[in-house]
DNA sequence: CCGAGAATGTACCAACGGGTACATTGCCGT
DNA sequence: ACGGCAATGTACCCGTTGGTACATTCTCGG
């Protein structure tokens, strides 16, 4: 999309340029990188120009910033969402880790900028003192369907949140993030429908076994 | 190290001026990405000049082709000294997940070049037709292992190499590939060498639990 | 030992790319 | 209804960067 939105164009609208310009650099900078980003894309893409970034952000570095900390608010935002309250413990979890997929399979965008922040060895991130600990809330939910599973007595009790999120974070992201090498070595779509299908059900899957007693 | 080695530098030899520019190459472009790699900083790196890069390989999209080549070809060579011949199955599972995600962390650059090339949607790898198919010696052993778990009735007959290898790859490459954002949002140092000892027995314990026949 | 071609070095170029100086215009409060 | 400032546009700058023209030198076969 190279517009916002539709709506009559006002003349001066300082908040729609900002947001426009923060829009299209998200789009750019997951494209292409940080560096294989050409700011004069991001303006060529908005009814604004080149110079309205140095107005409003100062820089392409800062545009950067501003484009990683507005994405974060946003995921945490969706994940907000996640709900498996109703359910007990064993299928919540694989619910969660089902949720979890969908997740990242919808913000692809999101998961690129990641990747390139960790090409770039987390310089930028680490100056965004917003996002530290940001990942607690993900950590609080687990952590409540484990303790929830322990009491039960269905799920053993010597693995904690933080390992369950890194299995199913992991398992997730590179579904995304490695789609095109590992498909390419080993001759699959990773997201053909039929692979979405198993796959899907695999994480589920390899998570409630792992945690449940025996 | 901008030196490849500190063998008495012959005035004339075509292979080592090649191998050089390749090795650092490799460096740079694992390090800064394609769009950020500088032809300039990797001639400069070398004992030679930014003329034998084009001498060499033709334009700097070409020398990136060739190290993409040459890193996967080297990764293939090392994928070949695993060994888990004499375990059982179950053994052999464990001990060949804790061997990937130590040759992950010993493969960094490695990683990083397959994560530069991912963001780049592929488009160079699949132009290496060398690399087809590249997967499938490290399926083959997966497979035996899992085919002899099965005969003996330690492993479900639901599951296929492809499937494990998904679930080990994915976790291996997260732990070095999101090291960064992962390690600041939850404030933790995934390669600290304590977390490496409990994260390394990890994913033998998910995998081994998961295919476990209850 | 010599000539030819492979290998290398030097100096340069043109396009690109981030950034800015300066002019202008629309909007809001009084 | 108008003055002033926020917001925007235009045109330009200059260091960087991938790439090349041309000269030179080393090496090796005969």
């Amino acid at each position: 999309m190279a517009r916002v939105s539709d709506q009559p164009i006002r003349q001066r609208d300082a908040e729609r340029t900002r947001a426009e310009l923060l829009a299209v650099a998200t789009e750019v900078f997951a494209e292409s990188g940080y560096s294989g980003a050409r700011v004069d894309e991001i303006a060529e893409r908005t009814r604004t120009t080149k110079r309205m970034i140095y107005y409003y952000f100062g820089g392409k570095e800062q545009l950067y910033l501003a484009v990683l900390e507005e994405a974060y608010r946003g995921i945490r935002e969706a994940e907000r969402g996640l709900d498996v309250g109703e359910l007990g413990p064993v299928e919540a979890m694989r619910r969660l880790a089902e949720l979890t997929y969908d997740h990242h399979l919808e913000h692809q965008a999101f998961i690129r900028l990641v990747a390139i922040e960790n090409i770039h060895r987390g310089e930028h991130i680490q100056r965004l003192q917003s996002l530290r600990d940001l990942g607690q809330p993900a950590m609080s939910l687990l952590d409540e369907i484990l303790e929830r599973g322990r009491v039960e007595g269905v799920f053993r009790d010597d693995v904690d949140a933080f390992d369950v999120h890194l299995i199913i974070s992991a398992y997730c992201v590179f579904q995304v993030a490695n789609q095109y090498t590992f498909g390419y070595l080993f001759s699959r779509d990773l997201h053909a429908p039929e692979s979405r299908t198993h796959l899907r059900a695999l994480i589920g899957d390899v998570v409630v076994s792992w945690l449940s007693r025996r």
